[in-house]
This record gives C-alpha cells, sequence and structure tokens, in this order.
DNA sequence: CTGTTAGCGCGTTCAG
DNA sequence: CTGAACGCGCTAACAG
C-alpha cells in the first residue's frame, strides 16, 4: 500500500531538480481514494449519485494530489471540450485584436476556453486552421473576416459556425454577422457634403467585401446630392507602399486635387491610419484641416485620437458584434438539432465626430 | 457490402440541408479499403511496414473521403499534439500582438499549430489557461509577460515552458527571453542628455518589472553625466485617466517644469503612446517639440510614427525574441531528457531616431 | 449510492 | 508486410 503511494507520488529526479508528477490519472485517484474510477468521476463532475462522505474523501484526494481530469480524454468521450475557436487573419490590426479580447471575454463568461488562431491573412493557414480546431473538438468556430468567400469545403463541417465581417454567400448555411459598413460610409460622406465640400473617396487597393460596401456608401449618397458623379473622385493607393512612400503619393494626389477643385476639400477614408495619413501629409503640403480639408475615417482605431486634429470617423459597435456572435454560437452549441435558419446580421454603425471636419 | 458503403457515408439530412458526414473513424476507413485498422494507421503516418500497392489503396479512400485522423485521440495516445500554447496579457497591446504573430509564423513554419490564450491581464485566467493547454497535451507553452510572477504551482507543469518579457526568479527552471529594457533606457536618456537636456521621466502607475528596469537605466544614465539626480525628475501618470484627463495631467506637469527649467527639456516616456501624448499636449500649450522639448519613447508601436514630430523611441527586436524563444521551446520539446540549464536570454535593444529630438 | 463494463479514435506491441 | 489485441483517460449505461 505504501508501494502504492510511492508509485502514484512518482517523484521523480531530473538532474538535480525534483519535481512532482502532474497528468495523475482518474484510475489513481480512485485507487488512492478506495472508490470506483465512476464514482470519482461523478464527483468531479458533480453529476450526483454519491453520499456526501466519498464526495469529501475524493475531493481530498483530488486537491491533495492538485488533480485535473484530462479534458483531452474527456473531450474524445463526450464529443464536447466547452471550447470554441476563433479565426482571425491578422491580430496586428487593432479592429480585430480587439474584437477578439472582447470575444474571449464574453465566451470566458460563459465558461468556454478560446484557441486563437492568426491565420496572417492566408487561406491555406485558414483551412488548415479550421481543420485542427475541428479536429480538437471545439464546439464552435467564429471566423473573423477574410479576403476573400470560403471554399465549399469548408461547409462540410458540422460544427457551429459564425462568421464576423465576412460576405456572406448564398450557400452559406451559417450565422454572418457584420457592420453597416454602407451606412457607415453614407454618414461620413453626407457629413462631408453638408461641411459644404464634394466628397472624394481615397481608398486602398485590396478589396476586402466591407470596403466595397463603403464604396457603394460613398457613391450613393454622393449621387443623391449631386447630379452627376465622376469616378475620377476615387483614388486607390497602390497596395505595398511603406509608410514615406504613402504619404508622397497623397501628397502628390492632394495638390493635383487642390489646383483642380475648390477648397474646402472632403475626404472619406476607407480606414482610419489612410486618414491620418491624408492629415498629416496635408499638412506637409500647408494644407488646413479642418480648413480646407476635410478628412472622416472609418473603424475609430487608437491612431484617430492621436492625430491633431482628431480624426472623425466611423466607429463599428464591436461589443455588439462580439456579443451577437457569442449568443448566435452558444445557441446553435446548446440546441444542436434546431433547424438553422442562416441569418445575417447587420450591426448599426454611428460617425464620432472630432475635429477633422 | 452496398449497405456498408451506404452507412459510411452517412448522408444526413438535416432540415431542408444535406450534407456529408465529418469525422469518419480510422475504422471506417479499413474496412472501406479492406485493411486493418493498423495498416491504415501505418499508411497515414508514414511509418513504413506496408507495401506501395496497399499503401496507395489506403490513400485513395482517404483521399475520397477527405479523411483526416482525429488529432485529439491521436494526441491522448501519443501524448504529443504537435501544437503549442502562447499565452499573453493583452492582444490590444500592439507590442504583443506583434509579438505573437512573428511567433505563429515561425512555429507555423515548423510544422506546429499554436492555440493562442489571452488572459486579459488577469492572473486568475493566466492560470486557467495554463491548466487548458496543459489538459490538451500542448507540447510548449510560451508566455508572454504578465504584471507579476507565477505562483510556484505552475511550475508544477513538465510541459516546456519559455517566458517572454517576464521578471525571472530565482526558482524559475525554464528559459526567459527579454529585451534590455536597462540599456534601451539608457540608450535614450544618453541621447537626451547628448541634446543638451537634463531628461526628465515620465512613467505610468502600473510598475511592470520591464518598467521598473528603464526607471533604473534612466537613473543610472542620469547620475553618470550629472552629480545629482532629485527624483522629483520623475513624473509618475496615475492610472485609469482616460485620454483626455490623462494630457491635461500632463499639460500641468508640462509647464509646471517649464517654468522651473531651463528650456530645452527632455523627457523620457516609458512607452510610445504616452510619449506621444507629451508631443500633443505640448502642442497644446504651445512648446516646440523637438525645439523647446525633446521626447523619447519606448517600443517602436505604430502610433511613433503618426505623431507631428515623428517620435524617436526605443525599438525591441521582436523579430529575435519570437526566433530565439521559438527555438529554444522546440530544443526542449525534441530534446525532453536533456538536462534543462534555465538560461535567461537578453536581446539587444536599438535606438530609432526620429524627430522628436 | 456504487462498481463493472464498454467504448470514444487512435497508435503500438506482438504474433503471424 | 499485415492484423488482433490492448490501452491512453475518461464518461455513460447498466447492474446491483
Amino acid at each position: 500500500m505504501s508501494r502504492d503511494n510511492y508509485k502514484f507520488l512518482k517523484i521523480c529526479k531530473i538532474g538535480k531538480r525534483k519535481m512532482t508528477a502532474k497528468n495523475i490519472s482518474i484510475r489513481e485517484i480512485a485507487k488512492l481514494s478506495g472508490v470506483s474510477i465512476s464514482t470519482v468521476s461523478r464527483v468531479i463532475n458533480n453529476s450526483g449519485s454519491y453520499s456526501q462522505k466519498t464526495g469529501k474523501k475524493v475531493m481530498d484526494v483530488v486537491k491533495r494530489y492538485d488533480y485535473h481530469a484530462n479534458s483531452i480524454a474527456r473531450g474524445l468521450r463526450k464529443r464536447k471540450t466547452n471550447s470554441i475557436g476563433i479565426i482571425v487573419p491578422n491580430l496586428g490590426n487593432s479592429f480585430f485584436s480587439n474584437l477578439v479580447e472582447l470575444i474571449e471575454s464574453q465566451l470566458s463568461n460563459k465558461n468556454f476556453s478560446t484557441i486563437i488562431c492568426d491565420t496572417s491573412n492566408s487561406q491555406e493557414k485558414e483551412r488548415k486552421s479550421i481543420d485542427m480546431l475541428n479536429a480538437r473538438f471545439v464546439d464552435g468556430i467564429i471566423v473573423i473576416s477574410g479576403r476573400t468567400k470560403f471554399k465549399m469545403k469548408s461547409l462540410h463541417y458540422s460544427v457551429p459556425l459564425v462568421y464576423i465581417d465576412r460576405e456572406s454567400q448564398a450557400t452559406d448555411e451559417h450565422y454572418f454577422i457584420g457592420s453597416d459598413h454602407y451606412k457607415g460610409a453614407f454618414l461620413a460622406t453626407n457629413k462631408l457634403i453638408s461641411a459644404h465640400t464634394k466628397p472624394f473617396l481615397f481608398k486602398n487597393e485590396i478589396e476586402y467585401p466591407s470596403i466595397k460596401d463603403r464604396t457603394r456608401g460613398y457613391i450613393d449618397s454622393f449621387k443623391k446630392s449631386f447630379d452627376t458623379f465622376d469616378p475620377e473622385r476615387i483614388f486607390v493607393i497602390p497596395k505595398k507602399l511603406n509608410l514615406q512612400k504613402e504619404r508622397a503619393v497623397i501628397r502628390s494626389r492632394l495638390r493635383g486635387i487642390f489646383v483642380k477643385y475648390p477648397s474646402p476639400i472632403g475626404i472619406f477614408a476607407t480606414n482610419d491610419s489612410l486618414a491620418v495619413n491624408i492629415i498629416l501629409s496635408a499638412r506637409d503640403v500647408n494644407i488646413n484641416v479642418p480648413k480646407d480639408l476635410k478628412v472622416i475615417g472609418f473603424d475609430d482605431s487608437p491612431v484617430a485620437q492621436y492625430s491633431i486634429p482628431e480624426l472623425t470617423t466611423v466607429r463599428q459597435d464591436v461589443e455588439t458584434i462580439a456579443k451577437i456572435a457569442c449568443s448566435k454560437l452558444i445557441d446553435q452549441i446548446i440546441n444542436p438539432n434546431v433547424e438553422k435558419k442562416p441569418q445575417k446580421i447587420i450591426v448599426d454603425v454611428s460617425l464620432v465626430e472630432r475635429g477633422s471636419v
């Protein structure tokens, strides 16, 4: 008996260090506390059907040995791991990291642990991550954005899936949650128009679906107020420019605009760092913001509050997006058999007015 | 036989949709290809001892059914999952998210999948995350920073562990990798001194170990050049201030300094957003940067390049930190039995000179 | 209330 | 080269 105890303690010496063994198994706890494996299982899962006495007896041993049920084995058995995966294209983007943090906190409140996968914007990695998560029996997956649509293949999975900020598609059978990018752009453009400008649009070359919506919103708002729309009003920043080059391009474009059009000029930029770069570039060529140039961005990212003047921008309601995504996902997890009616949920946005208009 | 096939296909209808079943098991693949389970195992793991013919036969079925070995079961068996966990206190901090992305990319190159856990700066969650990762048989864990030291309890685990940016401790038996915060502060302060200022230190109230090192570096550099050091030169920003309040506090402090001390004034700020706030506040009270006020920050975070003038700052070599962390971790994973000699690795930093000095 | 039994999906001896 | 049998750690079904 003392021999047994000895075995279970497994004090091992490695080099000069000793460490108590971890990963003591349920079987060992059972022996140690003189009950059967199933009883231990009942106790640690609090599933009833055991006397208070044995409960205590077992828990004592559990605590003494700092036993934690092996959740991988548990998952294998129950096909349920109480964990959910988040797939994010790029943690460096503050909008995404912000979103991920909010989701994680929501989920953690509901007692789910989360596994975050950064795909570095790679389709390949996205596929791999989903496979990985699936193979790990996560109970659900939240996929945030991504450049393009999913391949059908991913739809094979039966895991509950919720998309955020990704273009929905006809064949999609999952929830989709996104901001009203169209409206945001519309609001911003309107604001610029009521500030007596005929707004331009500055956008990056990369075409996310959300950017398309923003572009549409801009154009529609423009057309609503003016008779004709000249596509030249849209300026596309070439991709893969470093900061300095990007600013140079903007400066030159700004000069061009100011010689050709009457001030004040209005610019709606499809994201905040672009917007701030516009403000910075304007300063370089002695254009006064907001007097001669009015700028509005999108996202309300941290940088918006570090520019002079501070940036007016469209704020996505990240909290709501996170909340809805989690609740929809958990719904599906709890009621797996209820017929899913794929929904597309559009979350409202708001204009944050600061000094740049 | 056709019945069997039918069973394995498991075309199920749920509501109006049909979907092919996933999670087809090794057993099913075995039957389908007319061999035993162990043969399938050999083939998919490429562990030899099978004829080319059966190899092909099996692989055909595998591909046809898009079979992926269940890695949770595999992990249970092999006690190895080819995945590693990253614990990060706060993805919202660009330094951390940057680091995480680099690590993930390193690891992905070496064919490890990564599980990221954001602890929101909570000890409790950190503990839980480690438990979770451990229970999931990750092959190793990288712990990034955190306010305080680990409790001894965490050291129970046998998983290879590498700490980044966390104060090492005498009892710690794991690798520690961090930047040379002391040197960074020393360099920054020196720079300020050679720009003919007697530098002040602005820091946040929260005391990370790294911040202590930076403070020491500042003080030592100061003392090296001047005879006496007046602790009043250190200004602590109260915590939990919002942006506007923080700037108000800075403005008032700035005024105080400028009436009492001769310009130019030099300020070393322990992080970039604080530094940029100083620049912004200076502008509000008509102090010219860099003429009258010279500012240096720490981290080279994105915001550093969006201020006017752009911020001179200390850059941590995130790439190197990520690289070393991964290689040390993988070392331990590959050679689990070699005696670990806990190392503390300090990575060099560099001064990025921009316009604020 | 408790113990025994049978797998979850896979890798791994060990015979053949 | 191949297959049968066992077990990883755990839960669930069934006896008692």
